[in-house]
DNA sequence: TGATGCAATGTAATCGATTGCATTCTTAGA
DNA sequence: TCTAAGAATGCAATCGATTACATTGCATCA
């Protein structure tokens, strides 16, 4: 009844060759002849045959599975981006784990166990804050080259990385509300360790030279990203003296400025009427969001999609080299309906 | 320079043992003496050795894996489901792969071929609408007792699952708006063909009759839980005449009360001063939304931490059983500020 | 004609852990 | 003192694919 699975000996027999012909036939097509690959192909239709990925995994050294750490899954920022991987490695032998840094102990010790265990061969990090000591001991193990970054990238470390132009998105973002002719534009920032919050706020300032315009220590708004800490820069914008208001917020992610306009909404201040404001990401909901959110377009899925192919060479190759290629990948402005000219 | 890595062997040679003992003390203590357990486990310090997971996987015909089927990781609602299950697997020698199915061809083929090459040996899916053609297909592999559902169920096949329930929640979310002296309630319910959709609807309609409550057929206002959706069912409420409007809404989820709230406030509709809203899952930004959203509890985290139990259960198991539990996992009513008596 | 090279294929060792069976050692009971 | 049972351990086969090396066959060229 439970028939036994078959095995490449069974395919071999039921073809006339030997294992090795169709272990080549299977991976190394070119190395067997028309003829030969043909009957190992019928062979391993009748048999129902299926490659044993443990056994190859055995035999080849490695683990068939690459690892996706995330900082927080449950921010709906880096779905696009696991999609993207996701498909990025579909038409390989690698499995894709995800996990979430929130779910590790913080020095990150089960993380290096995973590398160790030879559970997986490659790992794209999502994550810019892992800490040095993980690294170093990747560093000391020989698989800091099997790691790259997406999306955030981490400071004082060599490593490849595929991210936004996030200079790019800001000054696109300042520059569209000074040709509404704001003047007044404040900054809602991340959380201060982070190296996203430091290149957008870093483009923010340059702009801000540039284009001549008023400054005031509070316009520089404190946040993390989160929701949350949009309500509460909702919260430190009522309380400035309403002739000392900027007319326009940019906000350094679109949860951030959804938060910000929940706050402002409630208390009266007119969106886009009263203050402008204008997210950074374009997350799903932003589009939907009342008023729609005008923000900086980050491609998601080709993030992901450049992310797996960086690994995947490096996957593919031997090692040891230590190139560090950086892969930009544009930012546009959605204009939509949360950004208008400042009442005069 | 490269130091090869410690086989067991080394292990056995370092603590003057065989292999096989080695192997015992690593997986079955109880059969080797105290002694040379100690022995063991000072040569597997001394020697820095980590087990090789794809020897073992292969020597025991497993994959080391499971894998779990999200419908769409985007949706913020799966964190914490996610979070759980990893932790249910954190001491296990399981990886948890993650994939979403909208990422798969329709008709799951992808899916059936991780089963069938032996790369996971278990699967959790958040997703209640297998495709059962792809359910037949793991009957006739025999690993159709390695699937256990959690949240969503699949309609017509016996898999064991766990999930929140779903009745209770809608009780008591009309029992509370209820009691707050709302008598014309109306329901924004899921995608059509979704269990959860019909398990919330049921119950609603079973707390009508039972609540003598009046009832209109647009009172029941179709969604899909998307935060879209939620807004189209504003607009719809806004065509309603006045006085035939429901003075409160419950929600099959969160995102589409959040949805209906936005859309009600941008067109003067006050909530809850005009109208209450009730959702359903509590997600993250329930609490910070703008108002703060009532809403009932799921015990997303727990859901995934006995997923996670079940499966394991099972996967220890020789498998062929054919029980069928389902667990249930309470939910509760959150009370927060998008309710209140209705206007009389 | 014989030597040479290349393409196609086969043989068998190998990856590293697990485990059925055999063996040795202990200890209790007769 | 001898036997038997049970505990502890070792030996060696095994999981299923890959691949270094060996072999065969054929075409080409001097």
């Amino acid at each position: 009844m439970t028939q036994k699975v078959a095995r490449i000996l069974d395919v071999a027999r039921a073809a006339g060759v030997s294992t090795a012909t169709v272990s080549r036939a299977i991976s190394n097509p070119d190395l067997v002849s028309e003829k030969t690959r043909e009957a190992v192909n019928t062979a391993i239709r009748n048999t129902g045959y299926r490659l044993n990925q443990s056994a190859r995994n055995l035999r080849k050294q490695q683990a068939g599975a690459v690892l996706v750490l995330v900082p927080n899954l449950g921010n709906p920022f880096f779905s696009g981006i696991l999609s993207g991987i996701s498909e990025g490695f579909a038409d390989s032998d690698y499995s894709v784990l995800i996990m979430d840094t929130n779910h590790l102990p913080t020095d990150h010790t089960g993380l290096v166990d995973y590398f160790l265990d030879s559970r997986i061969d490659g790992m794209i990090s999502l994550d810019g804050s892992l800490p040095s000591d993980a690294l170093k001991t990747f560093e000391s193990m020989g698989v800091a080259d099997k790691i790259v970054c997406a999306c955030e990238w981490i400071a004082g470390h060599d490593l490849p990385s595929v991210r936004s132009d996030n200079s790019k998105g800001a000054q696109l973002a300042i520059q569209h509300l000074y040709d509404l002719g704001h003047r007044k534009i404040a900054h809602l920032t991340g959380p201060a360790d982070n190296v996203l919050t430091h290149a957008r706020k870093n483009a923010v300032s340059r702009m801000r030279c540039e284009l001549a315009l008023p400054m005031r220590s509070d316009w520089i708004i404190r946040g993390d990203f989160s929701l949350k800490s949009g309500q509460i820069a909702a919260s430190k914008f009522l309380e400035m003296p309403v002739e000392l208001r900027p007319t326009a917020v940019f906000c350094a992610s679109d949860e951030g400025a959804m938060g910000l306009i929940s706050g402002l909404l409630a208390a009266g201040v007119d969106v886009p009427g009263d203050v402008s404001v204008v997210g950074f990401d374009d997350i799903e909901v932003a589009e939907h969001f009342v008023p729609p959110l005008t923000t900086i377009r980050q491609e998601r899925r080709q993030i992901g999609i450049a992310a797996a192919k960086l690994l995947r060479d490096r996957l593919g190759r031997a090692g040891g080299r230590h190139d560090c290629p950086i892969k930009m990948i544009d930012v546009a402005l959605k204009e939509r309906g949360s950004t208008a000219p400042p009442k005069q």
